[in-house]
DNA sequence: AATAAGATCAACCGCTCCCGC
DNA sequence: TGCGGGAGCGGTTGATCTTAT
């Protein structure tokens, strides 16, 4: 019954890796380069389980760690992605180089979510959680679209691409209308397989108009309360 | 100086997704 | 087409550090 473990547990070490274990994870990697984790710790004479040499690689060896405080702009990316994203901390960290999907993952949940809140925005809707008199999403871009428009532009890489895509098939389809549109679905690898939150900026009509195909609105349309 | 409370972050766990057979 | 294994993701835990009393 069940899949087997990843590794025999008896065999492996858990908690805080030593020096030297990192040192043997570096060399291994050095030489061989990333991939086929399940193999790695017996092949570079490790004691531990797949799983954690790829975590303690990404998450700290990796050479190409920022490392260090998040910087303003930073932060600003994390919450506009994260009100795009959700909780998608894989793709959010795709698009912030240097940083990893528990780093920022850490940093939302320590200090995004008191600084959202102290901003009187409640981090899991980005809602006001103070009231503006009840005026919902399409009302806000229609009286003011072209403040939610830069900062979309600025959260997917300063190109004119406005269109987040969660879906394959709703990707193919997208990018079979994209011609008429004058929308690109070029950010397909920003989430190749997550679909929960798909948001489309239609600009085909000037005004844009936002497509919530998600179990919640997640408001790209409230990046301008930032 | 001691210690309690709060904050931080590395690491683990369980689940889902993807791909090859 | 279905199944199994590997990889990756997000939530959570717990050890350690910092600050307040």
């Amino acid at each position: 019954m069940g899949r087997s473990p990843c590794c025999e547990k008896e065999h492996t070490n858990k908690g805080a890796w030593t020096k030297e274990e990192d040192e043997r994870l570096i060399n291994y990697i050095k030489l061989h380069g990333e991939g086929c984790w399940r193999s790695l710790p017996k092949a570079a004479g490790l004691l531990r389980c797949g799983k954690s040499c790829r975590l303690r690689w990404i998450n700290y060896l990796r050479p190409d760690l920022k490392r260090g405080n998040f910087s303003e702009e930073e932060d600003d990316l994390i919450i506009n992605l994260h009100s795009l994203l959700g909780n998608k901390w894989s793709l959010i960290a795709s698009r912030l180089p240097g940083r990893t999907d528990n780093e920022i993952k850490n940093y939302w949940n320590t200090h995004i979510k008191r600084k959202l809140h102290s901003r009187g925005i409640n981090p899991l809707t980005h809602h006001p959680t103070t009231s503006t008199g009840g005026s919902n999403i399409h009302d806000e871009v229609k009286k003011n679209p072209t403040k939610v428009v830069v900062p979309l532009k600025k959260v997917l890489g300063g190109t004119d691409q406005t269109d987040v895509h969660h879906d394959s098939a709703t990707a193919a389809e997208e990018d079979s209308n994209s011609s008429s549109t004058g929308v690109t679905a070029d950010d397909q690898d920003l989430s190749h397989h997550h679909h929960h939150h798909l948001i489309n900026l239609d600009l085909s009509i000037g005004l844009p108009t936002f497509e919530q195909v998600s179990e919640k609105p997640t408001a790209a349309m409230y990046l301008h309360y930032y």
